[in-house]
DNA sequence: GACATGACCTCTG
DNA sequence: CCAGAGGCCATGT
C-alpha cells in the first residue's frame, strides 16, 4: 500500500492476494491501481512475475473474456488450465465458463 | 538516447 | 451494433 515503487509492485500484491479457486482480470488490477488503461502493463508484470521474490499465481489472472491468454507463457500446453480446474474452475478450450462465479475483483473484494 | 514490443482494456465514431 | 484507435508502464535492442 502507498508504495509508489511502481506499478509492478501493486500488480504483484493484488495477484498474490488472489485466493485459491478465484480468478482476476488484467483490467480489474489495472483499474484497482488507478489506471484502467494500463492493463497491458499488468500482462508485462506477469511476464516478469518469475523475477518476483515470491511465486505469483499468474494462472489465476486471465483476460476480460475469461480466456487463458497467458497459458502459452506458463508451459505451452494446458498446465494453467489444469491448475484452475484443480482449484474448482470450469474451463474449456482455454475459456473459463464459471468465470463470473470465481471472478475476484480487488476493487470489489479489497475495496478501494 | 530513441524506437518497438508486450499475458490488455476502454472509449469514441 | 460493429469497427478502429488510444492509452499505460516497463523492458530490451
Amino acid at each position: 500500500m502507498t508504495q509508489n515503487k511502481g506499478f509492478f509492485q501493486g500488480v504483484y500484491e493484488v495477484v498474490l492476494l488472489v485466493p485459491s479457486g478465484r480468478v482476476t482480470t488484467y483490467g480489474a488490477i489495472a483499474r484497482y491501481l488507478g489506471s484502467p488503461g494500463a492493463a497491458r502493463m499488468v500482462g508485462w508484470a506477469m511476464n516478469q512475475s518469475h523475477i518476483s521474490p515470491e511465486y505469483v499465481p499468474a494462472h489465476r489472472v486471465v483476460n476480460r473474456n475469461g480466456l487463458l491468454t497467458g497459458k502459452h507463457h506458463f508451459d505451452g500446453t494446458h498446465l494453467m488450465q489444469e491448475m484452475l480446474e484443480n482449484e474448482g474452475a470450469v474451463i474449456t478450450e482455454n475459456r473459463i465458463l464459471n468465470m463470473k462465479e470465481i471472478f475476484w475483483d480487488p476493487v470489489k473484494e479489497l475495496g478501494l
